[in-house]
DNA sequence: TCGTAGTTGGCAACCGATTGCCGATTTCTT
DNA sequence: AAGAAATCGGCAATCGGTTGCCAACTACGA
């Protein structure tokens, strides 16, 4: 018997039919008395509005999405869902998603350019709009997405998709001069993975810096913008040592520190580490970390309202559709421990394992 | 002219109709082809195949949904998505939902029993399924949502809906045996939200363990999952010192470690921390976590995988449906650098602000 | 009093798949 | 060779809302 148990019993309660039929309309009259109030008359619309009260009636929206299209789901593509610089985007984002009566679907693409492709085609026939955030696609395969659904990129920018971003140039201006004021005359990137667009353009930014300043630049990489990339980013840079080095993020700055470390450098008194993204972890780990701090959960929110934004514009037949719009997001620079003055005598170092 | 870019050519491509008319079929053959391989000619598939690739039709989820109730969604409710708990758990569950064809739908509730219930009743109508990670809510609002959608919970325990979690006294016994072996004989205990099942499980645990053990135990708190509880926790412990606290997370135990110190303490060498989850960072904080490492990830993907097998279960309607099943994974002690032999002089503490 | 405009409710056609049932055709029995 | 069984394609109903169009009714001005 026992059939309450059952996946079909499982399946959803009253609908408009039921409740127009509990009142003595028809069922487009309540379909309009909720999704278009004001073309129903108030007393009717009223009585409806109870009896469906009663019935515990819900419409599904499913079936409201089917014709309409409008599903109330918005995709947001991560590269990593474990890397902290994603935490607090993710929670900027769900607020904002939350506050318009959206949901997220949120697909974690494990840094594959292969798992984005599938986890976009599997979501953008559900979803209203997509964020990608830090997508390591092409330029063209992310425009070949935006046609298909509004899009906003985030942590990249695009002259003919919408985009949030942190000011990655001033950020890193900003972290070659707190390095140039401490004495430092030669600096190091430890760059991040090569798709990365946000990768070339904070090397780009530390170039030009220093070449206004009259620094000298090298750069290693590219590394896995985790900590063990990191640590090969430590084994790399004692290869051919400097005083200084500014990591593509802070997992990369984290792993190298203790790379540094295990080889037989302090930081920062032989070694200053700068950092990106001011992600979790960075405050409570040895040296703190000086990082330029990215306005995260700002970014997340800020990719969902343009998003949505844009949904509602596009409603509007008549308007020509919302203008892409970019914005960049002040990043600032956290001055931590792991930065000092550059020093007098150098600390041998270890000899690091040869090269892979 | 452009209504290319209109959202109503965003609209999706070919329907079974369209491909019907090209191959002279029925529709019904046509979705017949695809979902229910076999049902059809192996020609006319192998035709209706060719032509829909060409034209590049692809089904609808939605239109596939109405009927059927399968969205290939799955909710994931989970208490704060920036706790790096859920890191793991998320990246763990979300290999194993893409490995099965479905797509994660993933709200964050910021520790709101309020939150949590909107979130549920959004998602239910859209989802096939749900986990609830770390849910706040009370056994008996569980088991409502449990009877609109196949459940399972993570990282709590029920007699009547599947569930996942650590063997927290398990793993609880092993911190304890560790603190008594270095020679402490009083343990206090760091307590996290009182809604919260896994802190009760803990502080039972820790009491069972500590009285078979002969050693005294404390309990302070509750205290807010996060560092800033791990700070207001250490001002707590200062104001009645001992040589070694649990914490109920990884959060309160770094930040009842900054606090200490803040306050004056030496760790490991004044009080002995030991944490639980080894999350992110809990490797390279200072010192280094002591804590009981739960298996997060396979937390994650086992979950969904019970989850998964329990839909398959219930849609062939001759068996009962899947048995409740409940699954404890073992925890282990990562022992590092936060934990040490109980100190034979104990440091004076500054002293810490009055209570609030 | 008639005409016109403004309200308001109902009809019915969608949206795009899925699926029970039927009948035509082929294949297998005996 | 006749009947039974298996195969296969099509018809049409269905999931549960949405919405264009029409008709009935009201209200108002001329």
């Amino acid at each position: 018997m026992s059939d309450s148990e059952t996946n079909a019993a499982r399946r959803s309660g009253p609908t408009i039919y039921d409740v127009a039929a509990a009142c003595g309309v028809a069922p487009s009259t309540v379909s309009r008395t909720f999704s278009r109030p004001g073309r129903v008359n108030a007393e009717t619309a009223e009585r409806i509005r109870r009896v469906a009260a009663e019935m515990g009636y819900r419409a599904n929206p499913l079936a409201r999405a089917l014709p309409t299209g409008r599903t109330s789901l918005l995709a947001v593509i991560v590269a990593d869902v474990t890397n902290p610089f994603f935490f607090d985007i993710l929670r900027g984002a769900e607020t904002a998603a939350d506050a318009a009566g959206y949901t997220l679907l949120v697909a974690d693409v494990q840094e594959s350019v292969d798992a984005e492709r599938r986890a976009l085609d599997r979501a953008i026939p559900m979803v209203e709009g997509v964020v990608l955030a830090t997508s390591r696609m092409s330029d063209s395969s992310i425009r070949v997405a935006a046609k298909q659904r509004p899009t906003v990129v985030l942590n990249r920018s695009m002259t003919d998709v919408s985009s949030v971003a942190p000011d990655n140039a001033r950020g890193m201006r900003r972290a070659v001069e707190h390095l140039a004021g401490l004495g430092h005359t030669s600096i190091t990137y430890l760059a991040g993975p090569e798709a990365s667009w946000a990768d070339g353009i904070r090397w780009q930014a530390m170039r030009e810096a220093a070449y206004e300043l009259d620094l000298k630049v090298k750069r290693l990489g590219p590394f896995p913008p985790t900590q063990a990339g990191g640590l090969a980013a430590a084994q790399a840079f004692a290869r051919s040592p400097g005083t200084a080095a500014i990591a593509y993020n802070d997992l990369i700055a984290i792993g190298a520190i203790r790379g540094m470390i295990r080889l037989g450098a302090r930081v920062p008194q032989d070694v200053s580490v700068v950092g990106f993204d001011n992600i979790f972890g960075a405050d409570f780990c040895t040296p703190a970390l000086t990082t330029v701090a990215a306005p995260l959960r700002h970014l997340g929110s800020l990719a969902v309202e343009m998003l949505i934004r844009e949904l509602r514009g596009g409603t509007r037949r008549s308007e020509p559709r919302t203008a892409v719009r970019s914005m960049l997001l002040p990043s600032r620079l956290l001055e931590r421990a792991s930065t000092g003055p550059v020093a007098r005598r150098r600390r041998t170092w270890r000899t690091p394992p040869a090269a892979a």
